[in-house]
DNA sequence: AAATGATGTAATGTCAAGCATTACATCATT
DNA sequence: AATGATGTAATGCTTGACATTACATCATTT
């Protein structure tokens, strides 16, 4: 019923890695303790951020970096990487039966709206970039 | 992770209604029946869709009847009327470390973004309305 | 007023998803 | 080689939704 909270734990680990860039190690654990949750939650999100060419992980030695302009990358771009959501947001009813006027096609009748409710929570999401968070970040500094 | 299928049972449970009422007598089984779900489950969508004031049930005779104009009542009263989503659509990690500098803003700056997000999605689900779904209904048959 | 048929609602079992955690093999650097 | 970190599998826990059973209550009909 909520979107996972992977995505957020995602946002916050590549605004970590910016803000402490240079500055700290920026391994799983240091960030870990910043979002508070066991370091194996920030590897699986480091993972995924990876696979999406957001970040770059040293194995063996540690630490992640950021490698894509962070102007490039909006929540969406984040949302999609950590797979927030597998498919429909929306859970449909699994079997209207298709012998009844209405159960026959209440699919037809709802599935557009439902997808274009959808796409409108995640074009916002698209209309937000990581350095729009970091510049909001560095304000309330 | 997705929205319950409540929504979805609820819409279909106003489209039976409007569709069958005067011709059948719509009780929670005959719903059920178009619905393909316990009896059960329609009898607590009629409860939310009472207590929303768009439906009407007799109790002991049995059946529902609406009581609303459809015009008047959108997807999202009823994603509303079923409590489809409990506060906020996004679950946020529980406990940023406010010791850093990250941990301890990452709320106010990423907020009112998820909440914009939410707000998009919930409009447009306002864009429908119940009447509008049993026209493309009709034009199906 | 008894019988009927339906609703209102509590209680329970099941199942899947997500999260947290442990454990350990693997890797790069010192 | 030793160290310190990542990659990844495995496990247990908890929560939430869904399905179902059961039954008290109610309105109508006979």
């Amino acid at each position: 019923m909520k979107i996972t909270s992977r995505f957020t734990v995602a946002v916050h680990t590549l605004l970590v890695i910016y803000h402490f860039e240079g500055k700290e190690k920026t391994t799983s654990e240091f960030i870990a303790a910043s979002v508070n949750v066991n370091p194996v939650v920030i590897r699986r999100a480091l993972l995924s951020l990876k696979a999406a060419g957001m970040v770059e992980v040293k194995a063996g030695s540690g630490g992640a970096s950021i490698v894509k302009d962070l102007k490039d990358i909006t929540l969406f771009d984040v949302y999609r990487a950590v797979d927030s959501v597998d498919g429909d947001i929306f859970h449909f009813h699994e079997n209207p039966n298709p012998a009844c006027a209405v159960g026959k096609n209440i699919h037809a009748v709802l599935d557009t709206h439902l997808a274009d409710a959808q796409r409108a929570l995640e074009n916002e999401l698209k209309k937000v970039t990581l350095y729009d968070l970091t510049q909001d970040l560095e304000r309330r500094l």
